[in-house]
RNA sequence: GGCGAGGUAGCUCAGUUGGUUAGAGCACAGGAUUCAUAACCCUGAGGUCACGAGUUCAAAUCUCGUUCUCGCUACCA
């Protein structure tokens, strides 16, 4: 879209369930904040939207985690990731939430008006319910005795004896493993999205319009997701903590809307809110074709903004995202950013660490913000290290920027008295021209590098201006001249008029920086605007190039320095403190953490952890379960999985194969002789073509690390254990 | 295992429709300089472009195979 209208861009919605890292800042929130930085210098029309995400599994079971209501964990978190925003300078023109009733009703319309139009899937069905628990049962939580091997072990969606895959329904004495008890029939409706219906379309949008000016990762995604095949996605749920389904709808008492479906749509909520906050009108923004609406996101929420949101908005008659520019993960120290492992950078601790001291300030904001564009992971995974950001801060920020305006204003009041000094066009040499015919040269560089989201090239290009700056001056060299002295001790006129140019044209630049480093670094912008003594207004975009941003004869502010330096100290500390608050894994353990807050995660969540006790049972369920002692005397891994190893157990009256999912977690080698507990009754199950003959007992650590089950010392193997 | 994205100097990354000695920044080395936060400026060293084969007059770039990393997905009783 060449020259819209006007602008609806969004960021990721967190997640509301704990604090966001550095990460989460690189891919999404940075870039989004530096483009509409960029557009507002513009004078374009643009709302800035982000908001939290509240609803969802993952926040009851962190409350229950916190021991506190889902309620009070995202009144905690709403208000601690809002001010987090701030000080790093993302500058959202709303930060809404979800929990707000204006989201709810917003929600309701949108599922109200997809229903109404058919374009929704209805299933109804007879689904199990525990009275007990009050709720309905999803298939796994049911057991009965399969009618295919008369298995009485088998799951409400499979038998795990005869592997065949079952509803429910087919289950034969089927028992809920909330309650222990008979679940009732009840009927219970669920509404689907059928994407299926959409592949046409969405082979059409994405994979041959947009082939070409989305990134290659993110159209790569969407390839893959849609060669694998669409399936109706189930948009409700039987669950009370989300956006209910409108009273309206029939069936729909108890239900609410999957996470998925109503997270999204909090871009929509927040422009209404912002809208009704600044006596504005919503509605352009997300149906007139003239808006260009942009999605900035990290890449494992590809599919939502790329896929299912797009079919959403089509089908209530919205626009269409004109990109989504996803970024890759951002690495911390050469290893996944990990909250469960606590290897990771949260905001608030850069912010308590470097801005909320006495020597950091604002400016350590854009401190972080620098580095962060610099290693944007734009093309692909990128890593924050700790030297790196110290680097990129002393020799780059300090060094080359701050360094260049630093010098210009004290040679100014050295050798112009304190202000800024006349150009003398009979004294412009042809290095004065070609530096200032580089301002304008450098506003169109960034200026097509923003259009195109190469952050990192852009910031570059600003920094490569400073840099130009110190080799203009370097030739120039004023404090030379101003040895020419006369009789008088003042400089020779000639020499005069040259250091001037000189200094009238490095001021400039600074002026120029100012204005090109500002959606980047938005309070060192503001700070050289002070030193400069202009008006942040000077700041407009339409002001970079220009080359009389200055008065001649104002005389401008004593020097201070942009940036201080950071020592080792401050960096071998932060290291420490990674490593000592880091959870350790040694083994090749496989986390799925991702860097990026992320809507799928709410919907399944497997937090390790504080997991609620299962219901009682007496000594007779428990005297089912025949546990021994065995010994490891094979293992190899299964073809054609990851997870599984095949092992050969010795229990001493005989010898067994089991196959365990343990892969990711121990190599073949290192567990041959190992004792463990084995539940030798469990019935035989295949998997990946291999009968598995019981199961390994293992615990699971809080960083998600399986340990073996075993006796102290080593007994003989089949032991029985009780 | 399937699919997708990657593997280019010590580090972070560019390399357009295949075309002369493969680029930049940082780090490093040498030189020069002193206005400046021991900063700046100049010069230099440093790469079998993951590996192997093929297409071509010509391959970092195209094709096939291998291997490694990341993501999605299957396997977890």
């Amino acid at each position: 879209m060449s020259n819209p209208k006007r602008y609806l861009i969004t960021a990721a919605l967190p997640y509301a369930n704990g604090l966001k890292h550095v990460g989460h800042l690189a891919g999404a929130y940075l870039p989004a904040d530096i483009y509409v930085r960029y557009l507002k210098a513009q004078k374009r029309d643009v709302v800035f939207v982000c908001g939290s995400d509240e609803h969802g599994t993952a926040i009851p079971i962190q409350a229950t985690k916190e021991g506190t209501t889902a309620r009070d964990i995202i009144d905690k978190y709403h208000p601690i990731m809002a001010q987090n925003f701030q000080d790093l300078g993302i500058a959202f023109d709303i930060y809404h939430r979800t929990s707000d009733p204006l989201h709810h009703a917003t929600a309701q319309e949108f599922f109200t008006r997809l229903n109404d139009n058919g374009d929704l899937e209805i299933k109804e069905t007879e689904q199990y319910f525990d009275e007990e628990a009050n709720s309905f049962l999803a298939d796994r939580y049911i057991k009965g005795t399969c009618p295919n091997c008369s298995y009485p072990g088998a799951y409400g969606d499979q038998c795990e004896n005869c592997g065949k895959s079952l509803s429910p329904d087919e289950l034969i004495n089927p028992v809920s493993t909330l309650s222990g008890k008979a679940p009732v029939k009840k009927q219970t409706r669920h509404w689907y999205l059928p994407l299926n219906r959409h592949e046409d379309f969405l082979r059409e949008w994405i994979l041959k319009e947009h082939a070409n000016d989305w990134r290659s990762t993110v159209v790569g995604q969407c390839k893959s997701w849609i060669d694998g095949g669409l399936q109706p996605r189930a948009v409700t749920r039987d669950l009370d903590w989300g956006v209910s389904l409108p009273e309206t709808v029939e069936g729909g008492k108890g239900k609410v809307l999957y996470v998925w479906f109503d997270a999204p749509i909090g871009y929509i909520s927040a422009t209404k809110q912002w809208a009704l906050d600044n006596g504005k009108d919503w509605r352009p923004y997300w149906e007139d074709k003239d808006t260009k609406l942009v999605h900035f996101i990290g890449k494992d929420n590809i599919v939502f903004h790329c896929i299912i949101f797009p079919v959403m908005l089509k089908l209530h008659g919205n626009i269409l995202p004109d990109n989504v520019p996803a970024n890759e993960f951002l690495n911390l120290e050469g290893d996944k950013m990990s909250t469960s492992r606590n290897w990771k950078l949260e905001m608030q601790d850069y912010i308590d660490d470097f801005i909320n001291k006495e020597n950091g300030g604002s400016q350590m904001a854009d401190v972080l913000r620098y580095y962060l564009t610099q290693i944007a992971p734009e093309t692909k995974d990128s890593e924050f290290t700790w030297k790196g950001f110290q680097d990129a801060n002393n020799s780059e920020l300090v060094s080359i920027f701050g360094n260049f305006v630093n010098r210009a204003l004290v040679l100014m009041h050295k050798l112009c008295k304190g202000k800024v000094p006349p150009l003398h066009p009979n004294a412009l040499t042809d290095l004065d021209t070609s530096t200032l015919a580089e301002f304008s040269v450098t506003k169109e560089k960034v200026e097509a590098l923003l259009e195109q989201y190469k952050f990192r090239d852009a910031l570059f290009e600003v920094i490569n201006l400073a840099r130009i700056g110190n080799q203009y001056m370097q030739k120039k060299e004023p404090w030379i001249l101003a040895k020419q002295t006369g009789e008088d001790g003042q400089p020779l006129t000639d020499a005069q008029q040259s250091i001037d140019n000189t200094l009238h044209i490095c001021l400039q630049l600074c002026a120029n920086l100012a204005v090109l480093i500002n959606p980047f670094l938005p309070f060192t912008a503001r700070k050289i605007c002070y030193l400069l003594k202009v008006v942040d207004k000077m700041l407009d975009w339409e002001n970079a190039g220009k080359t009389k941003l200055l008065s001649v004869g104002y005389s401008l502010r004593a020097p201070e320095l942009l940036f201080r330096k950071i020592e080792d100290a401050e960096i071998s500390y932060q290291l420490e403190k990674l490593q000592s608050a880091a959870i350790k894994r040694e083994s090749l353990v496989g986390s799925s953490e991702s860097a990026i807050t992320n809507t799928e995660k709410i919907m399944e969540e497997n937090t390790p952890g504080t997991l609620p006790v299962k219901p009682t049972i007496v000594f007779d369920d428990f005297a089912k379960i025949d546990l021994r002692v065995g010994k490891i005397i094979a293992a190899e891994k299964v073809e054609k999985a990851d997870k599984l190893l095949k092992l050969t157990v010795d229990l001493g009256f005989e010898t067994r194969t089991i196959v365990s999912g343990i892969a990711l977690h121990f190599t073949p080698e290192e567990i041959v002789g190992k004792q463990i507990t084995v539940v030798v009754n469990l019935a035989p199950r295949k998997m990946r073509g291999i009968e598995s003959n019981g199961m390994i007992l293992m615990a699971e650590d809080a960083a998600g690390k399986l340990h073996f089950i075993n006796p102290e010392e080593g007994i003989d193997n089949g032991s029985s254990i009780s």
